[in-house]
DNA sequence: TTATTAATGAAAATGGTTATCATTATCAAT
DNA sequence: ATTGATAATGATAACCATTTTCATTAATAA
């Protein structure tokens, strides 16, 4: 069972409790590089910790994801999918996403470009729709290679 | 009743058999500027066409997108929605979404930086990833004025 | 007009997510 | 370290968008 956690101080300034599901799941998201589901996390823990709900699993993503520690978003199979939000800019990326066979790549390239693109639309979008623009989500889709 | 519809050659192209269902729903979509979902087409279909049914509406707009007439997206609500895909290259448009509320913002104002950056984008993706790029969607979301 | 069979619609099933509520565990105060 | 208040949990059931099933209906070719 982890003991305290780099994360709790942070996340201690939106709740009042640092508990194991909390700590466990986020700990798995930061770890992982993949986009997982709720069943996912709840299948990854259930060996190490078979207590834990998938009703928690849930409720655990929905307050990381208020509380800006993840992001949450679809690719249109039906299930939502999570990913850890990393501080550092270098790791901020897009996704390509194959239509077929649900295959999502991260990409990152053209970073400089399209911070530059991003920043400017928001402000533009703001002004014009007085809008307090929070993020944004940019997904490519298309066939991968095995699927064209 | 709808008679023979100018979509009704188009159509004939992927599917056999031209019915009122098809014809209503894809005029609906074509009618609207909303970003309606499939009980909201449902509902909005049944005093003129109470027999149409809710299952009819969903095969309906599967077929409809798998066949190039519309686009069919999420803005996180739980359900999707659907929008008539213009052929005007005018009228090709992004979002910006509330997530308190869910209104939904199109905007087609790109600034020319935005469509260098999409074409760019596409051609290292599609080579670097060896993927066919089909689409893209990309979304700013937020709060809105009234939300925010 | 008729035969073929694609398309439909009602009902049931599915599957992801959320609400309910009794129980448990965290943490501040002691 | 113990305790008490209550936040958090987990099992279950409920919810709701979407899909499947299957008997019936209707669009098209002959």
């Amino acid at each position: 069972m982890p003991g305290p956690h780099k994360w709790q101080q942070r996340f201690r300034t939106h709740v009042s409790r640092w508990t194991v599901p909390r700590e466990v799941i986020l700990d798995l998201l930061s770890r992982t590089s993949k986009h997982m589901s709720a069943k996912e996390i709840y299948a990854s823990l259930y060996k190490m910790y078979p207590g834990i709900g998938l009703t928690t699993i849930y409720r655990t993503l929905d307050l990381l994801m208020r509380t800006g520690f993840i992001n949450k978003f679809t690719i249109g199979d039906g299930q939502s999918r999570y990913e850890f939000k990393s501080g550092k800019k270098k790791e901020h990326h897009h996704h390509l996403t194959c239509i077929k066979c649900g295959k999502i790549i991260d990409y990152s390239d053209f970073m400089d470009e399209e911070l530059e693109f991003v920043k400017k639309t928001e402000e533009t979008l703001s002004k014009r729709h007085n809008f307090n623009v929070l993020g944004h989500n940019i997904e490519f889709y298309g066939l991968c290679e095995k699927c064209k």
